[in-house]
DNA sequence: CTGAAAGCGCTAACAA
DNA sequence: TTGTTAGCGCTTTCAG
């Protein structure tokens, strides 16, 4: 049997309710008194109870953390910032990886819910907001990862896709592309939906064309089979932006099979940043996202509105991206 | 405040004991009371408090998952392993990232007996499992995780590394290959020290030169700048076998970049196959280990454990590493 | 088959 | 400053 405060209370000659106090308010008690319970806790080896303390505090001090595609290294490197801030403030995070699927993300909400997480992150798979309304209706603290949706009901931290999207774009007509394709993914991701917001209104403000393709996963896999589908089509175009580097780095693929050589006859511009993206043969060029520090930040948020009991406003903290530039983009060859 | 055993009972017009027995044992209730407490728990929307469950049960349905990395794809599909078979069951993960810092595995392995969690799966950064063996006595089912120290006082469950070493060299040799690189990581690792003595085993047997580099982290960044620095000291050989697929990646980059091609100048082979392996631009002959599975059979392991109280024989499983042949070996170019 | 009651380990009033 | 005590929500005997 593991210790409990009452065997640290006899070993220390005090009542459980002082073991309380040295463990939850220490200044509230005597040097001394102190000194004898951290001796008993440390021969011990006593670890309080998170369960018994949860019972009456009615938080965990656990995070749960639901992404789409946790193999995707966006999210994780996501989640790492997560951990990072959350391990901080002694806090555990439990992994929550939908699959996108509907069913895994509601069995997930019922899991987190029945372990009373203090706090939920999550990167929502659909539209709706309905379930998440009961848990923040029952006090647990929510934050909306990467989603731009401003809510008056949770915190939430993301990039600028929309800037993102620009930047990709403006990218290329500088080294001289007036005709892009836009190898996007589901168009029920809002994520995607921005960036593509912001190519489009660049290219019509600055007289590109845009050809639309659309992969139905943000996968590596998916990326070459839409580019194989596309370059079969005949459509082509002298530079492509990818709605993630998965994406492009399946199109990389395709094209590479199809004869066709980066930079030199296509530019591609990848999204994210992942670090495979500098690591692979041709290096991306691609728009990095803060990952790390979206994770940690929205952790951040989420601690303290389950920390502090005060009421606590909920804010959107919004990064931007950044043109990092590598091999696969150049001038257009003429 | 969220509904309790308490209400549902109300609600029913039964005991609480009755609605804890519908819950747990619905076969020792008649049809129709369990009928009415399902409808008051459903009209509710009464979700069990599992810190209150655990209070009395002793463990949480939890697991605790503790990796050296899991931004390593490896760690990652381990991880949806892990994740997929705790859900089926009901279970919870913890994410526990140490980045290979014993600091950081001590504040997890002390956060999770904290939450009285039923299993740990972990991949040991370290040597000593001394830790370790506190929690077993306290009841806490452990699995090891990708480790072949066969233990008395755990499961564990890992791919047979030896032989994956001597089926990269093997393949080499059919190649016809007889001098090659072996790009190892930190020599602490077990699992690198496994691979290796399983390559050169088959070295000496087969009259073929091994010339060993090592890089200071099983990652890409490491890679690079191992095969960077072996190459301006004029090493070389006709392939190379690297301890995993990260760094592979990195190598085939600082090669790259001296002017070498892949497969025609330098044969190359990875470990573990990550999917990056396959979509790399030159697509990688890699070691397959069977990833997922390896995480999903641990936490079935874990889950028996846990879940039954009869005394528990622990187990070990050993999986096969696999050859996948692809683009970046070849036979020497004379 | 159902109800009553004890108690899991801890926190938070309240007393002393 | 320290001790006493009443629960937190649930499971689990033990009676009925």
């Amino acid at each position: 049997m593991a210790p409990s405060v009452k065997d640290v209370a006899a070993m220390a000659g005090v009542s459980i309710g002082t073991v309380s106090n040295v463990l939850n308010r220490p200044t509230k008690v005597s040097t001394d008194t102190r000194e004898r319970v951290e001796r008993a806790i440390r021969e011990l080896g006593f670890i309080p109870s998170a369960p018994a303390r949860n019972l009456r505090t009615k938080h965990a001090r656990v995070l749960g953390l639901i992404v789409p595609d946790i193999g995707n290294p966006f999210f994780t490197e996501v989640a790492r910032g997560v951990e990072d801030a959350a391990l901080e403030a002694g806090y555990g995070v439990m992994l929550c990886n939908t699959d996108q699927r509907a069913d895994r993300e509601d069995q997930y909400l019922r899991l987190l819910e029945s372990q009373r997480v203090g706090g939920i992150l999550i990167t929502p798979a659909r539209r709706s907001m309905k379930p998440l309304d009961r848990l923040i209706a029952g006090g647990t603290a929510i934050a909306l990862l990467d989603n731009s949706s401003p809510s008056r009901q949770a915190c939430s931290v993301y990039v600028d896709d929309a800037m993102g999207g620009t930047i990709a774009a403006t990218h290329l007509q500088d080294l001289g592309h007036s005709s892009i394709m836009w190898l996007a993914g589901p168009s029920d991701i809002p994520q995607v939906a921005e960036r593509e917001a912001g190519i489009l209104r660049f290219a019509n403000e600055h007289d590109m064309t845009v050809i639309r393709i659309e992969a139905e996963q943000m996968s590596a896999e998916a990326g070459d089979r839409a580019m194989g589908a596309a370059l079969s089509n005949k459509l082509s175009a002298t530079a492509l932006i990818c709605a993630n580097d998965l994406l492009a780095l399946g199109a990389v693929r395709a094209l590479t099979r199809a004869g066709l050589r980066v930079p030199q006859d296509i530019s591609i511009v990848g999204y994210d940043d992942i670090d495979f993206a500098a690591n692979a043969a041709v290096p991306l060029t691609s728009i990095r996202q803060p990952k790390y520090e979206l994770g940690f930040a929205a952790a951040q948020l989420i601690l303290q509105e389950c920390e502090s009991s005060e009421p606590h406003a909920h804010r959107q903290i919004r990064f931007e991206p950044q043109l990092v530039i590598r091999s696969s983009t150049s001038a257009p060859h003429t």
